[in-house]
RNA sequence: GGAGGGGUGGGUGAGCGGCCGAAACCGCCGGUCUUGAAAACCGGUGAGCCUCCGGGCUCCGUGGGUUCGAAUCCCACCCCCUCCGCCA
């Protein structure tokens, strides 16, 4: 959500950032939304300052023995109360209104953030080189089929099309991976480790941003009238939901293991068979509660965090920045990792990380008390994945497969699970 | 799921129709004292909205209701605690 203070002082400039991402944004109908409001709420106080004070000379009135005075005032103030309602009323209705409108906004990119749709990231870096073939890399699907590890139709026969059930040797690399990686943001990278519960209520998807606008992606549970969990980062930002945090507490760093659910509705494509598009995966998510001064810096760091993953698994990676068409309702600013999947001859992401800077945060009123006093602040918040691994999982077997369809493990992973090689 | 108790400011907690945005304590900030610190003492210290920048209004779990007037009374819902039942 953005600050309605300053997009009435500058609808114009806010009105030109949102353009950038979106060039159908109008900002006309909040303001004159904002405009009614205000005018009302004016009448409204008005009256509620006139009742209060009339109730009070009924006090005075009564203690002095004035009762019939007291009565006759009365009566005029029933009449007040009853307008009054009716004005709150509408107020309330005004209110409500412009909140939807506000909420349907996206966040402003930042400047940094490049122009352009989806086709126009930016690459940053790499981080290695592509293995190369002597003979044609299979898909992850073929060879985690041949090596016993997953086990899609059967997966198919407990649940549907889509959802992954890893088995043997597989369900022990996930499981070892999902580990590893917690821990090493635990102890190397400073993250206090969290499980969350994979439910929450719309309230939480609300401040994450995944609500109103998503809905279709999440799976619901009507009877409790619950959410599965679609990333961790919509719980993760809950945490300090109506919270007033100290700076010296910041930044608050978080690392959370979570399955999570997407509908992925209207996504198909041969291409994005096997682990790619799933409706269930496994994520190590990141999040940083932060201020605003050093946000940016602390964007930079997550990354480098997700980074170190790949790295130590010495998986080929790049580094790109998602053009302003491309981004999260919530984010400023986002920072994707694409790991190199030869078997299909391109580039998958297994990382996100966003900078959403007072985003999230006025939505959940998550703010922060600067050093030494004063108003508090909204906090920044950031979310990056560290790493989702269906993807990681394949990129695994793509990279490092031999010609006859066997896998050679990297070191750390072979270590892990105490096997050098899938065969 | 059943019975009972409870949700008040950064925290603990008093208030149970008007004098209450709300006692007290803790914390925090400033001062006195001290070589410095602690202790002690004194003072200050909620958030949000509107503004003709004088000020005004709202907020005591959430939403309704009663009333001239609600933190206080009534109803519904949510959450927490205790006991019972069920259960990995």
């Amino acid at each position: 959500m953005l600050d309605l203070r300053s997009i009435r002082e500058d609808p114009e400039g806010v009105e030109a950032k949102l353009r950038r991402r979106d060039p159908t944004i109008r900002l006309a109908p909040l303001l004159e939304l904002d405009r009614e409001r205000r005018a009302l709420i004016r009448r409204v106080e008005d009256l509620r300052r006139e009742r209060k004070l009339g109730s009070e000379e009924v006090a005075r009135l009564q203690q002095a023995g004035h009762g019939e005075e007291a009565q006759t005032r009365i009566a005029t103030l029933k009449e007040l109360s009853a307008e009054l309602k009716a004005l709150e009323e509408r107020l309330a209705e005004l209110e409500e209104k412009l909140y939807q409108e506000l909420l349907k906004l996206p966040n402003l990119p930042h400047d940094s953030v490049p122009p352009g749709g989806k086709e126009e990231k930016v690459l940053l870096r790499s981080w290695g080189e592509p293995p190369r073939f002597d003979f044609e890399p299979k898909h992850h699907l073929e060879l985690g089929k041949k090596l016993g590890i997953l086990d899609f139709p059967r997966a198919a026969k407990l649940t549907g099309t889509r959802f992954p059930l890893y088995i043997g040797l597989g369900a022990r690399i996930e499981l070892a991976l999902i580990h590893w990686m917690f821990e090493l943001h635990v102890r190397e990278h400073g993250y206090v480790p969290v499980l969350p519960p994979i439910l929450a209520n719309p309230t939480s998807f609300l401040v994450s941003g995944q609500l109103p606008k998503f809905a279709a992606e999440l799976y619901y549970c009507p009877e409790d009238d619950l959410y599965l969990n679609p990333t961790a980062e919509s719980l993760l930002v809950n945490l300090h939901r109506d919270e007033i945090l100290s700076e010296e507490d910041l930044p608050l760093k978080y690392v959370a293991y979570t399955p999570c659910f997407r509908r992925e509705a209207g996504t198909y494509g041969e291409e994005q068979r096997g682990l790619i598009r799933v409706h269930q995966f496994n994520k190590v998510e990141l999040f940083y509660f932060t201020t605003p001064e050093r946000s940016y810096q602390d964007l930079e760091e997550l990354v480098g965090h997700a980074e170190r993953v790949l790295q130590a698994l010495g998986l080929h990676y790049r580094v790109t920045l998602l053009p302003c068409g491309d981004l999260a309702q919530q984010s400023a600013k986002t920072i994707d990792l694409e790991v190199w999947l030869p078997g299909q001859g391109r580039y998958y992401e297994v990382s996100s990380c966003s900078n959403c800077e007072a985003y999230q945060a006025r939505r959940g009123k998550i703010r922060f008390r600067p050093r030494g006093g004063g108003k508090p602040e909204f906090v920044h918040t950031l979310n990056g994945s560290g790493l989702a691994t269906s993807r990681l999982f394949a990129a695994i077997l793509e990279q490092n497969q031999r010609p006859d369809g066997s896998v050679a493990l990297p070191p750390l992973l072979a270590e892990l699970v105490g096997t050098e090689e899938l065969s």
